[in-house]
DNA sequence: TAATTAAACAAAACCAGTTTAGCAAAATGA
DNA sequence: TCATTTTGCTAAACTGGTTTTGTTTAATTA
């Protein structure tokens, strides 16, 4: 177990003092004026010597820990697994490191979690938010603390964001439907009234008007588990006959319906056609495969990663707040083909 | 922005010294043989005021830091998401954070990861190693920091691990095919040399050695992308037309395997059965259900955890190493039905 | 040549805690 | 009654850095 030297075992080595170390270990030796030659000595000793810095005791001094607090509704899911991937790969970049945590979109874990985080004196914050949590992020954002939502966002806060455009995204897709010739279009989503959920009822709903098309949505509890969903959707699918194509606004709700359509014996494409929102490895996998609105992952996590950075490299009274908006892909596979 | 109070602004309000907070603070009052007056005046005022020390200060004079490096392949694949979820989940309960990070599998990568967390002063580890690691590994044991690798191990460090009886289950696994008449049952590994992988592949030899069944093993470079393997098991089954079965040893393998499968137009189940190491949510989903060698992640996860906190929570030398292997779960479904 | 400036570094304060050693007053004991 | 112990607390050292202020000596300048 060999103890780690500090810099004060170096000023005591060569007999000069700690002050001069670490002027000259943080590149300030010209402008405090060290000579070269003592420059090169300690440089040399700490090579020789295998030093680093305490991070913990910089990061007394400076008040920076160069912590990232990322904050997200569950790390397990597909979606928030990639986003940490890529956001971890450009912050250790930085020179930074991540503390994560899953809210399971509860409001006073949430609470809680950016507490501990805040003890912890993390740099910035990187967060998707459940509903109800603006106080919190307001006094973030009024103690100076670097924040980016992602993947939604509370119009009554200016706080710096990346979202996709939920809106237009659905939109699109449902338009795609409809100019398809599809006349009964349900929209099955969450009984939940995130702003990303709500931007994706509304392009529905706005193709739907659009088209002078019946608008039919279904709702289905946060956190229902999966068994739950098949049997509602049963259900809501035998009562709606006369729908021919359903877009779900999660991609997990869509497992859920294939399981459903399934089990009625309809037929997809043919019988039903599907589109779900946020895509999925497995959808260019299964037979048929199936369409979605794919969110550029890497895309929003590097976006969200670079605002925090640069917000990070800014004095406070130099950051402005950013809001990124980025566009979905539309995937079209054979899940929505009009057979003849 | 509200500067945060310190032990010394408490100490100059109630004009006390610093060390009798301290004190009061770490419960060592009695001990210490401070006044219960004085004890209720100290934490009534920090009641009242919201004082929180810091932990960096603290962690910088006791040495620790309350963090738990995380290092995993990928944080991105549902496997070691999952783990990380759980993880946390219990790590938070008994106070720690977590800094994670994904290896790629990749040495000099890892190799970095470790020192990095090692310059943060990470309290303990877990690892889930790329082979040829043993000896930054055993470096971290020699300074005495708790370690558990999780996933694979390495049979000639003394370390605490968490892994899958891999053996046994893909053992069973192969076992069910040759017990239900399969008769040439080909294996699909990864090139690579990782212990879990290697056991794999000594548990399906055994089952095949025990019912004198041929060995037709094929394995894909490590980090090929998925529609390179998809073509290489085109042409494998192409070449390999008497197979009736097919293992694969991770799920994702899987994932290519049914492509080729289908683009072949062999039917599963009927031409072909199929086995996938390593559950994944869409076998349950997938026409047909695919048979799958399900490891328990939240159990992996919890004793992983488990291990580490109890490591932590003993002094150096009452540390014993724990390993733990758990076994598999194997859960049959439609791709492996034999049908008349 | 005396005063000024620059060079080169040291000392000390500071970040916010923990911990060891110590000290005065009160209580106990012989 | 005087020495010893206990009580109740404080001072100071320590963790390992950063940053501001000081100090000495040498080189310029007037």
């Amino acid at each position: 177990m060999i103890k780690k030297i500090s810099i004060g075992d170096i000023a005591t080595a060569l007999n000069i003092s700690k002050s001069t170390i670490s002027f000259i270990i943080n590149g300030k030796g010209k402008e405090k004026r060290i000579s070269s030659a003592l420059t090169e000595k300690v440089l040399q000793y700490i090579d020789e010597n295998g030093y680093k810095p305490s991070r913990l005791a910089q990061s007394l001094s400076t008040g920076k820990t160069m912590i990232i607090g990322l904050m997200i509704e569950k790390i397990s899911d597909y979606f928030f697994a990639q986003m940490a991937y890529h956001i971890e790969e450009i912050a250790y970049q930085n020179g930074y490191k991540i503390f994560y945590c899953s809210t399971d979109n509860d409001p006073d874990k949430t609470r809680e979690l950016i507490q501990l985080f805040r003890d912890r004196n993390v740099d910035g914050y990187i967060i998707t938010p459940p509903a109800g949590m603006e106080k919190e992020i307001q006094s973030l954002l009024d103690e100076g603390s670097p924040v980016v939502l992602f993947d939604r966002y509370y119009p009554d806060i200016e706080s710096s964001y990346v979202i996709l455009d939920n809106f237009k995204a659905s939109y699109n897709a449902s338009k795609y439907l409809a100019d398809n010739a599809f006349a009964h279009i349900a929209f099955i989503t969450l009984d939940s009234n995130q702003s990303q959920m709500e931007d994706r009822k509304q392009g529905y709903a706005k193709a739907m008007a659009e088209h002078g098309l019946e608008v039919i949505i279904e709702k289905i509890p946060y956190g229902n588990d999966p068994a739950q969903t098949v049997k509602q959707l049963v259900r809501f699918l035998r009562q709606n006959k006369r729908v021919d194509a359903v877009y779900f606004a999660t991609n997990y709700l869509a497992f859920s319906g294939v399981k459903a359509i399934n089990q009625l014996g309809y037929k997809i494409p043919g019988t039903m056609a599907i589109i779900a929102f946020d895509d999925h490895q497995v959808f260019d996998f299964y037979e048929p495969t199936i369409t979605a609105v794919a969110q550029p992952i890497s895309e929003l996590a590097g976006q969200s990663i670079r605002v925090l950075l640069s917000l990070l490299n800014k004095p406070l009274e130099e950051r402005a707040v950013q809001k990124v908006i980025v566009p979905a892909h539309f995937i079209i596979r054979d899940s929505t083909a009009r057979l003849l």
